[in-house]
RNA sequence: GGGCGAUUAGCUCAGUUGGUUCAGAGCACUUGGUUUACACCCAAGGGGUCGGGGGUUCGACUCCCUCAUCGCCCA
């Protein structure tokens, strides 16, 4: 069989993908077994594949092959969300490039618009995860806003009303201007800008005196209704029960005294305008204070205002400064950083608003939820995100789950005539409520306004892993009772609050259990020079890019080699070129095997033989470990230990002991436990490099059409023999010292050396056989004493010599002894130091002093050698 | 300003309850090597006062205090 000399990835991921899917390998059906399950953390509509899904779902990929291969019945549900704001926003700017505008248009021809675009454009990223070799169970695509989604999110919206925990209201949001809607309070990024400070003063009413303020907005000013004075500030004691005009538009407003204000900040007084600012809203409810709206949702001031109306407010800002330096009522101006919330959707800046928005009360259920992870019945990955968990679910405010939007699960609350209002899941039940409410039988629908908000996306996606398997319509349906609770969820910390702990809630509340059982939370994957990678800086590579250079498995080596858990990753290309190094590495090791002769007369050299029971029981420990590893979602130690026990052990060790002479053809009996090994290492990889191992399982033995390494098993501890281990890592010791010999004196592979062995007891069975056919000994020997004219060296307190005949430079060999005298004496010092110190005897644990004794013992008996080999050379 | 976390080799990171071979891994680096599976390779090697200071202890990378720097969250 011709085999290539470099791996060529492109081809059979194509293949073995399409195999998979044909073959209905990642279908999950309840059955007998044990279930695993993953659902996946919807990905934006929207979106395309980067960086951080190419972790988040290679871990998830990592799992869910692995939990196949240990038996379970494993089921990856993959599916996006609707991601309200961004596709809205898409779909506009393209309304807009085609010349219509969305005002135009009604709600339903938008939504159609909108449809088209996610059925024409939305959910690419399914696909690009297919490049990864996801074994989503694809029949299962769910999409937040597929019929059965949205009736199930309406149903939850209906029950937790009539459980009294939604509820509406008046409240200072996060007006997005640009967007039109509102944004929580987690989607407002803060950042320092460069801003003035403006002191104006207002004309105190009946005097000819006046009070100076500072702020950063004065075109807000427009919308004062108070000026307020810390009670304690002697310098204004004066102004109780007095009035201040309002600059430009006249208005006379009372002089308040609250604690609230700062000293310190700017004058000591604070102009209030309960309308645009969170806590002059407060102020205002508490001194009953007039509150004046004076802007129109796009952010231009509106009639209110009296002046600028129909401008923009940073267009105002501007203007009004000419004007009030007009009117006097300029002070001074001073520069100043402050910081200002920007929409993270639009990076526009968030203007505070009053506005009636729904909201979810969270307190009793944050509750259950912050108890079902404190007790670690759900587990964080890392812990330290418990802190994190707590301090927000103890603090948790209600949730305001309006958008001003249209691309979502509308509210459903219905309007009656007189302003009352009743929620149902659809039209005829609302009309039967509102019938009921307003004791008018002769209502119909027309007569009802639906609200014209959609629901947060995140009200659709906290129910995902239960409505996913219908658990909101059916909660007592056979899937959710099979798949239910699912096992791990993968996401990012960024969203520990938005998802993780409102699908707790969620799940608690309607299934009555924990969504999952652990939460493993990823980095964020940031470049070399530490930055978040982001389409916007541009310093992330396309992954697709990256697979078809490095072949997927190499690129899911790459991620998995850098990413503990919860601490980002700083990504670096070299790292993927390790992964396809590593392809490259298991395809080669794969065409030595390949190209040996089989000849069945000749014995099984017992070199082979040891090393077959010594892989054998190398493979064996490192599954123990990995176990252990993915135990403990120590995922990057894992694929590590895999790597070291291919690229050392395998083929650096194993193939080179039992690699045949030259051209020469191998025995059965080797090839076999080869091939077996070969199969075993194959199936731990396969989790890790899923495309790779198919490729080579296949090749490794005739295979059957439907037969495949995904669908076999993972191998299972055997028991571990640690005496062939030992003998082994002793072996490797005295093969490195005969190396760095034949190095220092120049001698060639080819020329054979004899190894005498001072006969001593050994702790372990010597391999001669393995150590002679790696360093090519032409003999070894036993013998009783030093031997003279010889090298020497030391592995543990056994010694060993290479007879040089002339060679030996007796003057070096003198010198290096006699530096490794001096080192073993030092060391003897500091360990009788230790052993003479009574309290350390007697407090120390009983192993710990014979260990130190162990040493002592050892550094004087290794002492004793080195003087006789000395007297050997004098 | 409040809270959380980090600081270990040039880089990215392990180091589980203080004590066996605890100062480690991978990459990078240095030296040597190509008739022999792989130069996307092989062999050998160098490199760290475990951020600074103090304390507890027979013993500290590990526990406590303090300072410095950085990151994240909240106000």
């Amino acid at each position: 069989m011709e085999i290539a000399t470099k791996y060529q990835a492109q081809e059979v991921e194509k293949k073995w993908y399409q195999y998979w899917l044909d073959n209905g390998f990642f279908k999950s059906i309840p059955d007998e077994r044990e279930a695993y399950t993953i659902v996946i953390p919807p990905p934006n509509v929207t979106g395309v594949l980067h960086m951080g899904h190419m972790l988040n779902n290679t871990i998830q990929d990592i799992l869910v092959r692995r939990a196949r291969m240990i038996g379970k019945n494993a089921c990856w549900v993959p599916g996006t969300d609707h991601a309200s704001i961004a596709t809205e926003a898409k779909v506009v700017a393209k309304l807009k490039a085609e010349g219509i505008d969305k005002n135009t248009l009604t709600r339903e021809q938008f939504l159609e618009h909108a449809w088209e675009w996610k059925e024409k454009h939305g959910g690419i990223i399914l696909e690009q995860l297919k490049k990864l070799g996801a074994s989503c169970d694809w029949d299962r695509t769910k999409f937040t806003m597929d019929p059965e989604m949205t009736e199930s999110v309406i149903k939850v919206f209906v029950d937790l009303y009539n459980k009294g925990l939604i509820y509406r209201g008046i409240r200072m949001i996060n007006w997005d201007s640009q967007a039109l809607t509102a944004v929580s309070d987690e989607e407002v990024i803060y950042k320092e800008v460069q801003s003035k400070l403006y002191y104006l003063r207002y004309k105190i009413v009946g005097e000819e005196n006046y009070v100076t303020i500072a702020t950063t907005r004065p075109e807000t000013i427009l919308g004062d209704t108070a000026i307020c004075i810390n009670p304690n500030d002697t310098r204004f004691t004066h102004l109780k029960n007095k009035k201040v005009i309002v600059p430009l538009v006249n208005r006379e407003v009372p002089i308040i005294f609250d604690e609230y204000v700062d000293m310190e900040f700017g004058t000591g007084a604070l102009k209030i305008t309960p309308a645009h600012d969170i806590n002059d809203y407060e102020i205002g409810i508490k001194h009953r204070l007039e509150s004046i709206n004076i802007f129109n949702d796009d952010g231009t001031l509106s009639e209110k205002a009296e002046l600028f109306i129909g401008i923009d407010r940073f267009e105002v800002r501007k203007a009004i400064i000419p004007e009030l330096e007009k009117s006097g009522n300029l002070v001074k101006i001073e520069d100043y950083v402050n910081k200002v919330g920007f929409s993270e959707r639009t990076d526009s800046v968030i203007e505070p608003k009053l506005s009636m928005q729904w909201f979810l009360k969270m307190e009793d259920l944050a509750k259950p939820a912050l108890e079902v992870v404190m007790s670690d019945s759900i587990q964080l990955v890392p812990a330290k995100f418990k802190n994190t968990y707590r301090h927000w679910m103890e603090n948790v405010r209600d949730w305001n789950i309006s958008r001003q939007l249209w691309w979502g699960q509308r509210i459903p609350a219905y309007y009656l005539p007189d302003g009352t209002f009743v929620v149902a899941e659809n039209d005829e039940k609302a009309v039967e409520l509102a019938k009921i409410a307003s004791g008018n039988n002769l209502l119909t629908i027309n007569d009802l306004v639906q609200d014209e908000d959609v629901l947060d996306t995140w009200f659709s996606s906290w129910l995902w892993p239960v409505s996913v398997f219908d658990g909101i319509r059916n909660p007592d349906n056979n899937e959710i009772k099979y798949y239910y609770p699912t096992n791990d969820l993968i996401t990012a910390p960024e969203i520990l609050f938005f998802w993780v702990a409102r699908m707790i809630i969620a799940g608690q509340e309607y299934q009555g259990e924990k969504p999952f059982n652990n939460v493993y939370l990823t980095g964020i994957v940031r470049d070399k020079l530490g930055r978040k990678m982001s389409k916007s800086l541009g310093n992330s590579p396309d992954p697709l890019d990256l697979i078809a250079k490095y072949g997927a498995d190499g690129v899911r080596v790459g991620m998995m080699l850098c990413s503990p858990a919860g601490n980002d990753l700083m990504f670096d290309e070299a790292l993927t070129e390790q992964g396809r190094n590593f392809s490259n590495k298991i395809w080669n090791a794969f065409r030595l095997v390949k190209s040996w002769e089989v000849d069945l007369s000749i014995d099984q050299p017992e070199h082979s033989k040891k090393a077959i029971q010594w892989m054998t029981s190398k493979m064996d420990e490192v599954i123990a470990q990995l176990d252990d590893q993915f135990e403990k979602f120590r995922i990057s130690d894992a694929l590590m230990s895999v790597y070291k026990l291919f690229w050392d052990e395998f083929s650096s060790w194993y193939l080179e002991i039992i690699k045949p002479e030259y051209q020469k053809p191998i025995d059965a009996e080797t090839i076999k436990a080869t091939n077996l090994i070969f199969d075993k290492l194959l199936r731990i990889l396969h989790p890790f490099m899923p495309f790779l191992t198919e490729e080579l399982w296949q090749l490794l033995e005739e295979r059957k059409d439907g037969e495949s390494i995904m669908i076999t098993s993972m191998p299972k501890i055997g028991e571990v023999d640690a005496s062939i281990l030992n003998s082994f890592e002793f072996a490797k010791q005295v093969i490195t010292e005969l190396r760095t010999i034949r190095k220092e004196k120049n001698i060639s592979m080819r020329e054979g050396l004899v190894l005498k062995v001072l006969n001593n007891p050994f702790e372990f069975p010597l391999q001669k056989e393995v150590i002679s056919k790696i360093s090519n000994l032409s003999g070894v020997e036993m013998v009783e004493q030093p031997v003279e004219g010889a090298l020497s060296f030391m592995v543990s307190t056994n010694e060993f010599y290479v007879p040089m005949g002339d060679n030996l430079d007796v003057e070096a060999e003198i010198i290096k002894i006699d530096e490794e005298i001096k080192y073993l004496q030092g060391f003897l010092v500091s360990v009788e130091k230790k052993l003479s110190n009574d309290k350390f005897v007697n407090n120390a644990p009983a192993q710990v002093v014979e260990v130190e004794r162990k040493k002592h013992q050892d550094a004087k008996e290794k002492i004793a050698s080195l003087l006789k080999q000395k007297e050997t050379l004098v």
